[in-house]
DNA sequence: CTAGGGTTAG
């Protein structure tokens, strides 16, 4: 552009066959030059076509341009809360919202889908159902538009009580109603309900349309349910003919299929569509995904490979994949390519990385994905799976007080049972069992209810702090005050926390009392305890058991022997190593990682492979002297050497 | 005067 002036009239007619948010930023740049920026005219359009664009830097550029309008009309307040409903920041909808009210601007039928919506993102039941009231207040309670966004609202919210009560009283209900409640039901986890649901449309002759074809596929998909599957293949043909085109059908069958194991024939079907860009790349994610889920991760990341386009779900599920399987390295050296491809992981890709960096204890790698991700500043900080995840992470990298620092300025109403899960249980690993107990007391106090893991978590803080009294009420409060039956992993903890004190006896007979038969696991808490106080004659008995239940474990035998040597019955440790030899165990070496600057460095029992060796162990041994002189007694005069 | 609700895969 030149120099040339432009008038209000042309910018305005320019702003209409506008294409581009780059286009639309030059014309923003000439009314700044023309000084005709604050024509309410101009910036009504400006606002509502960044706005509309769905990119986070239009977004900004439209609220800065908003803010600078004194008293913004209902048309642009609905456009900005539409836009921040499907923003990273939801919940400056509800902020808008609350201004608009204040300025005695009053909500329409438009305005509350999009509030709704924001209620749906953010999650949240409190907000959802003060808008619930104001949609009642304001009489819109038989718009059709705004009852659907109510009912997916509490879909989303998995209450699905409400959802249908809402069904239930509406006056007015059209496909979009249907297809919400059986999408969410299976979202809710109710997929039998779904199909059950869609059996009462069809009494009473609703057409069905592709979402709902989709939401039945993936009804069974998460029940696994082939045979249903192949009924609802053959309905959506002859309900739609050919669908061959339908990106996102296809996708759900393809992904129905494969979850279902039948993974050829999701190929097949895969073939035979005439699908293309986006929706290629999505199913061709199920599929490898799926291969990954069988554990064939080698044939997952062929088919990675081999796809033309890759987007963040499918890198995110090739990671995963490499983590199922147990290949952490792989799987946080995937999330780097990705990075230095110039993509942007989305939290989900995030918490996959932050899940490898906890596996392989790679703080450094965290912290960086975290500063860089999901930092307090960044609009993802909000979401609660990423939150918990990094907690989680640095917790397993033994860094409990950055997970503490985490979680402390963490808003109450983004705390999950799965965050206090993973603190809870961080802290446990640290030998801080009075801050567990603390923060149990905390999650009661926020109503989010502890879950079986909560206690596994707990119990074992109890245990390693030796808190016999806190975790026996802990574990009477499972059934009677939670509901919750134990498993064999609370009693597992319970022998653990028993023997740990000394309670060997207790222990034992808690072990014969149990509801049900004490694995390996237990028994071997059990000689744990016994190698620690020395009880010889209930050692015989663990070790019976243990030998009687798993004939090809190697870890018994090590600390068996263990055991018997540091008792001085050198004998039958020798005859314990004996039957190690007979059988041709040999105990899976064990490995510790630490990452330094970046690199991961591997250490294997009596491994001097390393270039840094002769410094490592001096270190070793400078360390071992400092403990010595304040009185530490090593327990490695226990440790044979099988090697 | 303008605009709107419900879909897949990690």
């Amino acid at each position: 552009m030149t120099n040339l002036l432009l008038s209000n009239q042309s910018l305005k007619a320019l702003l209409t066959s506008c294409k581009t948010i780059h286009q639309a930023l030059q014309i923003h740049a000439q009314t700044v030059v023309n000084g005709i920026h604050h024509d309410p005219f101009l910036l009504t359009p400006l606002i509502s076509f960044f706005a509309f664009s769905n990119s986070p830097t239009a977004l900004h550029h439209s609220s800065l341009l908003f803010s600078q309008i004194n008293t913004p009309d209902l048309f642009l307040y609905n456009a900005m809360i539409k836009a921040h409903s499907h923003s990273h920041a939801p919940h400056h909808a509800l902020s808008l919202y609350k201004s608009m009210l204040a300025s005695e601007t009053y909500p329409d039928s438009f305005t509350f889908p999009y509030l709704l919506k924001s209620c749906a993102r953010l999650m949240s039941l409190k907000i959802g159902v003060q808008v619930h009231c104001h949609v009642t207040k304001n009489g819109f309670e038989s718009d059709i538009f705004v009852l659907n966004s109510l009912m997916n609202l509490y879909c989303v919210l998995g209450d699905m009580q409400n959802a249908c009560k809402v069904f239930d009283e509406s006056p007015v209900r059209d496909l979009v109603s249907f297809n919400t409640l059986i999408n969410g039901f299976v979202q809710a986890g109710f997929a039998r309900c779904s199909l059950q649901f869609f059996g009462e449309m069809r009494g009473i002759c609703v057409q069905p349309d592709g979402y709902t074809f989709v939401a039945l596929l993936s009804a069974c998909s998460s029940l696994e349910d082939c045979e249903t599957g192949k009924k609802v293949h053959c309905l959506a043909y002859k309900k739609l003919g050919y669908f061959g085109s339908n990106g996102l059908l296809m996708n759900a069958l393809v992904d129905m299929y494969a979850k279902c194991g039948y993974l050829e024939m999701a190929e097949r079907v895969l073939m035979s569509g005439v699908i293309g860009g986006k929706s290629v790349v999505a199913a061709w994610t199920s599929v490898l995904s799926a291969y990954a889920r069988r554990g064939e991760v080698e044939v997952a990341r062929r088919i990675f490979d081999q796809m033309g386009d890759r987007d963040v779900v499918s890198w995110t599920a090739m990671i995963n994949g490499y983590s199922c399987a147990g290949q952490f390295e792989e799987a946080l050296e995937l999330f780097v390519q990705l990075e230095d491809l110039g993509m942007e992981p989305d939290e989900v890709a995030v918490v996959a990385a932050q899940s490898a960096c906890a596996q392989l204890g790679a703080l450094e790698s965290g912290r960086r994905i975290h500063h860089k991700y999901a930092g307090e500043n960044w609009p993802r900080g909000q979401n609660r799976e990423l939150i918990s995840s990094v907690v989680d992470m640095y917790a397993k990298c033994g860094s409990i007080d950055s997970a503490l620092d985490i979680f402390c300025n963490i808003s109450d109403y983004l705390k999950t049972t799965f965050l206090y899960n993973s603190i809870i249980s961080g802290l446990a690993h640290h030998g801080l069992g009075e801050s567990a107990i603390t923060l149990f007391k905390e999650m009661e106090i926020l109503g989010l209810r502890p879950d079986e893991v909560t206690f596994v978590a707990l119990l074992c803080a109890c245990g390693h702090s030796g808190l016999v009294d806190d975790g026996k009420k802990l574990f009477e409060s499972m059934l009677t005050v939670y509901g919750i039956s134990p498993q064999m992993e609370h009693y597992g903890c319970m022998v653990d926390l028993l023997g740990r004190a000394g309670c060997l006896d207790e222990a034992y007979t808690f072990i014969l009392t149990m509801p049900f038969k004490a694995n390996a696991v237990i028994w071997r808490a059990l000689l744990s305890a016994c190698k620690i106080y020395g009880d010889v004659e209930l050692a015989k008995i663990a070790s019976k058991e243990i030998l009687a239940m798993e004939r090809d474990h190697g870890g018994r035998y090590v600390m068996l022997s263990n055991m018997l040597a540091h008792i001085d019955q050198h004998d039958e440790a020798a005859s314990v190593r004996k039957a190690i030899d007979n059988v041709g165990i040999l105990k899976p070496p064990g490995w510790s990682y630490i990452e330094m600057n970046g690199a991961l460095q591997k250490f294997l029992a009596g491994d001097k492979s390393h270039p840094e060796a002769k410094a490592i162990e001096l270190m070793l041994w400078d360390i071992s002297m400092g403990l010595k002189s304040i009185g530490h007694v090593s327990a490695s005069k226990m440790v044979f050497d099988l090697d």
